[in-house]
DNA sequence: ACCTGAACACCGTTCAAGT
DNA sequence: ACCTGAACACCGTTCAAGT
């Protein structure tokens, strides 16, 4: 077989690309294509460094520890993510678009949305999506104090949601766990638990998208309540944690 | 030391008490124990039948998998949940108090919540608390369509708050980004987030437990607005899934 | 039927030593 | 300053073999 190697430029002493130094981005982009082709259980030290022909232990220069290169991952994946424009409806429907787009996002990567929960994004993408959200409950009539606690709640949802669907163990699990449930419903449990008795199969009804909608009419709603309840008391308070 | 066996029988072969045979059960205390002691990370196959003096193998004969095992766990820590009496106030407040024990539970065990929200538990305590939020959305007014929606969506934010508190690495981590926040919301970018800048400090105001309330209320609004908009149109479709 | 040890194929993190 | 291999202390799951 012909080598290949384009023009020919002064035999240099490496017969192929030297291998690359280590970087911070080179990492990243390593663990996001393990990430895409095999998941974020996958995405460890070692195989990162396998990857890149390099000793796992050389990554701790550039990366705390497995959970700061998760992050890193999240805040890369969430550059993909586009505001919709004006022209693509009211606010409402704005919003539906953009947090269907990230909970989308979120779903499509095993094991990225879990992370996304217990790890509190600060990267430049999420505070353009963090912006986008802002903007329109802005535009949607929502005063400052219920926009700035109502945020969190809106970014919460998708993400609770992608997690529910992120382990496919689980997802395969889900399916014996209706199954359970509907025999539990039919059972002689209707005595000790009347209500779901009486809902029955309306507790699992609807797709997963009829529901989601729903949930944000749900949220956007009970934000404008608020928004009429506290016209800008709560927040000005301090910054106190527990 | 004296020995204190009781009352003496028989003497029998065994000089202490005989290695108890393997159980269920068995595997779910002990698995209980070492959550207790050192949290999820340490309830391992190999941890736990270390505990029961057993080889790590014996236990996939009671137990399908590390993850079958955490699921036992969940519904055995729901067992402590005690729901609200009537003499506890109004509807509203009674959620209140039972979905903050909810989050509190989750919260007190680091990585059950993770684990909850993965899950879908089916088991007889899950179910209990499932019934119990429907007896309240029923005492309230909520109709059956909304309430058999809503129920998810209750129980999924105290879930997902006790998520972000359960990872102690995490938390952590939280409060430097919490600085990173607040240069990020002084410095240039005002110019690119006009938004976070204007609300600033709002964005991460008021304590953990005022901004859950908050996030109650705004839920519990939220439904009864949805209760309002479709009487009993939506459910009673099919229970089809994407 | 239940239990076991050994084996296989992995992990994260630290550290002394090299260049 | 950066990179390395080796070491340490773990994992989950499978399986042939025992009782």
């Amino acid at each position: 077989m012909p080598t290949n190697d384009g023009a020919a430029g002064p035999r240099s002493r490496r017969e192929r690309p030297a291998k690359p130094a280590l970087s911070r981005q080179g990492i990243i982009d390593t663990a996001l294509a393990i990430l895409r082709d095999e998941g974020l259980a996958k995405v460890t030290m070692r195989r990162v460094a396998a990857a890149l022909d390099s000793g796992h232990a050389s990554l701790y220069v550039y990366v705390r520890d497995t959970e700061d290169l998760h992050a890193q991952i999240l805040d890369a994946l969430l550059g993909d993510i586009g505001v919709p424009a004006a022209a693509d409806g009211d606010w409402r429907a704005r919003m539906r678009t953009l947090l269907t787009e990230y909970g989308t996002l979120l779903a499509r990567h095993p094991g990225i949305a879990r992370m996304a929960m217990s790890t509190q994004p600060t990267g430049p993408h999420y505070m353009a999506l963090v912006e986008a959200v802002l903007a329109l409950l802005h535009e949607g009539g929502v005063a400052d104090a219920a926009a700035a606690w109502g945020v969190d709640l809106l970014l919460l949802y998708p993400t609770a949601i992608a997690v529910e669907h992120s382990n496919p163990k689980a997802d395969a699990r889900r399916a014996e766990a209706r199954t359970e449930l509907a025999d539990r419903l039919a059972g002689a449990d209707a005595r000790d638990h009347p209500h779901i008795a009486r809902l029955g199969a309306a507790l699992v009804s609807g797709t997963g998208r009829a529901r989601t909608d729903w949930a944000l009419d749900v949220l956007l709603d009970g934000i404008l309540a608020a928004n009429a309840r506290t016209p800008e008391a709560e927040p000005g308070g301090t910054a106190a944690e527990e």
